[in-house]
RNA sequence: GGCCCCGUAGCUCAGCUGGAUAGAGCAACGCCCUUCUAAGGCGAAGGUCAAAGGUUCGAAUCCUUUCGGGGUCACCA
């Protein structure tokens, strides 16, 4: 409809206007609901063109259409906007066109280039948290926007199995574990604990044992023995001791830290961490044969909670498989003078022309960094993907400057791809008590915070469901449903790249914007459709349409444009809060007009698709988000 | 300090490629179940869109400055 105004006006515009004008003057918007209208034209951009009052353009261009366009009935000019009335006639063909239409609105399946999406991306040596919640709801509903929007889609991510952190989870395992009557430190099978949660315990042993030692050797220090330790460590003690004397408490703090780096690099703990890092790196099989162990701890923890997510990876790209790859781009990129090489044997490259700084990619030791690795996995994914046009990296906006950079080397060596990759930054969930630390315990575990929804979702539907006849099994699987849906619904509905609170009483809640309102409409719908007996599949007719109906109509009919926005933005929330808006409008509709009891046979079925049409369209949408809609609730 | 992001109702968020009187949900208040699932609907209340300048016929939206909050500036990832 748009488009044909757009065409017509374009098209006739030395009769109207006197000259030929642009396509991008005629600009439209939602009619206000307080006037009379289905789509308005704003005036102003031609207000100069005629050299009239607005009025009088709006006039003008009114008749012309109302001329012209048999859909278009009347039109009202209100302080230069053009409201337009359409037919009830145009919008019943309109609902007849995606009646019966599967996935009505979706575009065609591999119609466009193929895109990878990497989201996840754990560390291996602690559980999955809030935050990773977040990123993996975003990650799995970015790829389906994506596939709905006609990409092929391949979901990756890459497992950070390789580096200190991995060793300090070992060392503390083997150091630290108690014995049982059978002699064996513990293990998942031996303590019942999740992988994860065993491997994640030991990292936190570690770090309390390393803190300990830490803070033994500072007091040494204090008391002035410094035995053992060389004397340039000594030194420093005492200027960053002395610097403290009357600094404010901030900078006696900053000084603290450093003194408490200085201590830890003298301890026991990391050195044997480093050691055991160097042993992983010469495969020395008994490292390696501890590390592959605790890492497939990890991994089938991290399997059970992937599953109670509901996302999927169709590859996966390990970090230990793919590091050396990027040290050998970087030195190909150090023959071409793309990099440069410091005294010190370490590489880095100068960003500073592009307003950037110079960026470490190797270090003096010749391993490899987080960047290097980054590197070496782009160039292998579009080496195994021939096909692929793009990546999509779903990471927290604290990486920002990390993929600006990471682009802009790719680019100047001269991957033409480079540009196509995009860093789908999301901003930090926060909680009600502030900032998710470790250190403060305050941390969310995803495990625990999915089974506190399932089982607030349980305790609610039991109360007010209506369950009868349904088995344990499905009646657990709607409360799964309801838990899981109203959580990524709470995650999804906010703008990704904004910051967002996350309270946990309202994440359960049921009323108003959330996931469990949605379902419910859905289950309304599908319970009225049975209740009916029609499969609401028929084409149907009106002469006159409710405002209500109407209203629900355009929205359907915006539904492939929301697609569309949602995959240009890459963002769930644009689907979630059209979603929204059509229940909202959908349960006033319910509550105002009779539908079952309706006695005209033609308005009864006209109305049944409608509600049949809404049901799909919540169906495919929430899809998008990866949320299951119920038939009962 | 340099760079980046954010500031809209008591709270959580929409709206931001400039367009009519800035919208929802929650909370609080008043209604509506002998019509289909009340996990619903209706009504009323709630705002100097952080502040000040500027551009424009028109600014929450674009530009500048200030204030407030966050992130980032590692041979960590």
């Amino acid at each position: 409809m748009e488009s044909t105004i757009k065409e017509l006006l374009v098209a006739n515009s030395n009769e109207l206007f006197g000259l030929q004008i642009d396509a991008n003057l005629v600009q439209f918007q939602k009619t206000r609901k307080e006037v009379e209208g289905d789509l308005t034209l704003v005036i102003f951009p031609f207000v100069k063109l005629l050299r009239c009052a607005p009025q009088e353009a709006g006039e003008k261009i009114g008749r012309f259409l109302v001329d012209k366009m048999p859909e278009i009935e009347r039109f009202e000019v209100v302080s230069g906007f053009l409201n337009l009335s359409i037919s009830a006639d145009f919008w019943i063909a309109q609902l007849n066109a995606m009646t019966g239409v599967k996935n009505y609105g979706y575009a065609e399946a591999n119609s466009k280039s193929t895109v990878m999406v990497e989201y996840s991306s754990p560390n291996t040596n602690k559980p999955l948290h809030l935050g990773h919640l977040r990123n993996n709801f975003l990650g799995y509903s970015v790829s389906e926007i994506l596939k709905a929007n006609g990409h092929k889609v391949v979901k990756t991510q890459v497992i950070n199995d390789r580096g200190i952190h991995i060793c300090k989870s070992m060392l503390a395992w083997e150091k630290f574990s108690p014995l049982n009557e059978k002699g064996e430190r513990e293990t998942p099978e031996n303590t019942g604990l999740k992988g994860d949660k065993l491997v994640g315990k030991y990292y936190v042993e570690f770090d309390k044992h390393f803190n300990a030692e830490a803070k033994a050797i500072i007091a040494d220090w204090e008391a002035g023995k410094f035995d053992g330790f060389d004397p340039e460590i000594k030194a420093e003690f005492e200027r960053l001791t002395e610097a403290k004397a009357g600094k404010d408490e901030k900078a006696v703090k900053g000084l603290d830290d450093k003194i408490k780096d200085l201590a830890k690099n003298q301890t026991s703990l990391l050195q044997e961490a480093k050691d055991m890092l160097v042993k992983w790196e010469a495969r020395d099989p008994q490292v390696y044969l501890l590390w592959t162990t605790m890492n497939n701890w990890v991994y089938a923890g991290f399997e059970v909670t992937y599953k109670a997510m509901g996302v999927d990876f169709d590859t996966l790209y390990y970090e230990s498989e793919t590091f050396l790859l990027g040290k050998d781009i970087v030195l190909d990129g150090l023959q071409k003078g793309i990099f440069f090489r410091k005294d010190d044997g370490s590489v880095w490259i100068d960003l500073t022309a592009d307003g950037l700084d110079e960026k470490l990619v190797l270090r003096s030791d010749g391993t490899a960094v987080y960047m290097t690795q980054d590197i070496g996995t782009a160039v292998d994914r579009f080496k195994d993907y021939p096909d692929l046009s793009s990546i999509i990296y779903t990471v927290g906006n604290e990486q920002d400057y990390h993929f600006k950079v990471l682009f802009l080397i790719l680019e100047k060596m001269g991957f033409s791809w480079a540009k196509h990759c995009a860093h789908l930054s999301y901003g930090m969930v926060d909680l009600p008590t502030g900032k998710m630390k470790s250190r403060e315990g305050t941390v969310v575990d995803a495990d625990d915070l999915m089974a506190d929804v399932v089982a607030a979702a349980t305790e609610m539907t039991q109360e007010r469901g209506h369950l009868e006849g349904m088995s344990d099994d499905e009646k657990n699987k709607l409360f799964n449903l309801i838990g899981m849906g109203g959580l990524k619904y709470y995650l999804l509905k906010v703008d990704p790249k904004k910051r967002m609170m996350f309270n946990p009483e309202e994440s359960i809640e049921l009323n108003g914007n959330t996931g469990p309102f949605i379902q419910y409409a859905h289950a309304r719908i599908k319970s009225l459709l049975t209740k009916s007996g029609s499969a609401a599949n028929s084409t149907v007719s009106a002469s006159v349409l409710q405002e209500v109906e109407k209203d629900i109509i355009k929205l359907l009919v915006e539904f492939p444009s929301i697609i569309a926005e949602a995959g240009r933005d890459q963002s769930p929330a644009v689907i979630a809060n059209f979603t929204f808006e059509l229940v909202k409008a959908y349960n006033h509709f319910y509550q105002s007009v009779p539908i079952l009891i309706e006695q005209d046979e033609n308005l009864k079925e006209m109305r049944l698709v409608l509600s049949a049409n809404v049901a799909k369209v919540i169906d495919l949408a929430m899809r998008l988000l990866g949320i299951q809609v119920p038939e009962r609730m």
